[in-house]
DNA sequence: ATGAGTGCAAAGGCTTTGCATTAGG
DNA sequence: CCTAATGCAAAGCCTTTGCACTCAT
């Protein structure tokens, strides 16, 4: 999906809950989308100045519950935020334990699929209804894996 | 593992930080050990009256820096806390998006193999160190599921 | 004109911290 | 005894909310 046919969608889909896709939430909506990976609030403010911080945690949790955005919450930091699955593609994260960025990785359609039976089936075990799964791998990221080491020397 | 050994093993792990397994932290860990879900600060404080929440919360950081407790931050509320997974077992989590309620599940061994070696692989190859991963169902609980259903009726 | 969107400042809510006191080894 | 642990209250920090103003339709 280009970025031309993205902002269609978010608008119709933010007009159909009677909301207006103003030049802010397309702001948002195009810095998420140029990203390889979640931002959190500073970074999206970073790249547009002009929107207060209030605004800005404002039309995310608008354009969530759109279903235009997603929601990270990674640790104790600022939450990230991303594109809905549905306007990119199935993907997971590497969560980096010590600065708190976030990476996008995917796995393989047949690995996915292995998995989301698996989860279907211990989930419905429980009565509970699955509606998505999230995968995180969990550790140091280049940087600070480096930074790690200088320290212990 | 049973609890006697638990809390040998968790005195063990604090003595060796300096740190002191005293009552309150034991029956912290008692708490955790007795539940087949993880628990939140209320939920801890409620089985044990007698501990102060920044006690609680103090207790609970110098068992997660001890190997002993593990952290999950499942959405905005309370934090959840289960006991490390080398004192358990590896598991992963069904978490309701409605009530914040965790549940404990386990796959397969070959599924989770399978896991590990693709996620290994992902993270290389963005100079990630990984460490450990993190797969969570969310959906809705049995509960919260019932209530919907009532609700758009 | 009418209601959604925005900015600023203040309030919320979970978690952490300062400090004096208690208690573990 | 000496230092870690505890309780209470206050402070921190990310996030949400109140309110008046602005802008889109």
């Amino acid at each position: 999906m280009d970025e031309e046919e993205l902002h269609t969608t978010a608008a119709q889909r933010l007009r159909s809950a009677g909301l207006r896709y103003t030049g802010s939430r397309r702001a948002v909506v195009g810095v998420l989308a140029r990203s390889d990976r979640p931002l959190t609030i500073p970074e999206i403010l970073g790249e547009d100045g002009s929107l207060a911080q209030s605004s800005a945690y404002r039309n995310l949790t608008e354009l969530i519950g759109a279903g235009i955005v997603h929601r990270i919450v990674a640790g104790d930091e600022f939450s990230h935020f991303e594109l809905a699955e549905d306007l990119t593609s199935h993907h997971h994260h590497l969560v980096c334990t010590r600065c708190g960025r976030v990476a996008d990785v995917t796995l393989s359609d047949e690995l996915e699929a292995s998995l989301d039976v698996a989860l279907a089936k211990v989930a419905e075990q429980q009565g509970f209804h699955a509606e998505h799964h999230r995968l995180d791998v969990l550790g140091l990221c280049a940087d600070c894996a480096r930074t790690e080491e200088g320290v212990s020397r």
